[in-house]
DNA sequence: TAGGTATTTAGGTAAATACCTAAATTTGTT
DNA sequence: AACAAATTTAGGTATTTACCTAAATACCTA
């Protein structure tokens, strides 16, 4: 875990709130958008924009950044890709801010 | 706490370094510099500004970015500004990301 | 009060980040 | 093959951040 690299992946409000968005879909995005919700798979891209009120595109580069830091993993399905949250990560990082900062 | 505010402060590698030379001054910073030393005020502006090798006015900034972020405890003591590690802010910040993030 | 040391504030430039729209790509379906 | 949906990539502008030097301020001591 490089750890400079996933606190400035942190250190804009947007993403994160798709962060905490993404710890319960059902609360954070309307039904109709997760008829095929998945845990395995998570929330695909365009609903996270809708959501955040965001252009796609900008809501995809940060999507990607947070899983090149490894706080998200995404999954390609089709013609969409899913992200979901690395709870292994996040408790990662906090043990390494605990323990190491 | 302000996460945004906390986690924008972490978000440098200067400033990461700044914080975790605090912890061990002794380790961190030459034994002349600490000759009135005490855990009660900390490490001095230009002491860490030297250790860091960037320019006092810099450094000054970011202290004072930390400071009011939380993470540092700012005293004036004289004509110097001692600067120490606030250790419950960053359990504070270790504990809500591993509860709330 | 004059002079010295430490720090802060002001003001500037270069690089990084935050967004957007348009174009290209991927994948599924007629 | 042609079209459509979802996403990504490219390319652009505005704002923020990362530094610096110079000037101002704070506080000490003679």
């Amino acid at each position: 875990m490089n750890l400079l690299e996933v606190i400035k992946s942190l250190s804009n409000q947007t993403r994160l709130n798709i962060l905490t968005w993404l710890k319960d879909p059902f609360a954070c995005f309307p039904a109709e958008e997760l008829a095929d919700y998945s845990p395995a798979l998570g929330v695909c891209v365009s609903d996270i924009a809708k959501k955040a009120e965001m252009s796609i595109p900008t809501v995809s580069v940060y999507l990607k950044n947070m899983s090149t830091a490894g706080l998200l993993v995404a999954t390609r399905k089709d013609q969409w890709t899913y992200y979901k949250r690395n709870e292994d990560a996040i408790q990662q990082l906090a043990q390494l801010i605990k323990d190491n900062l």
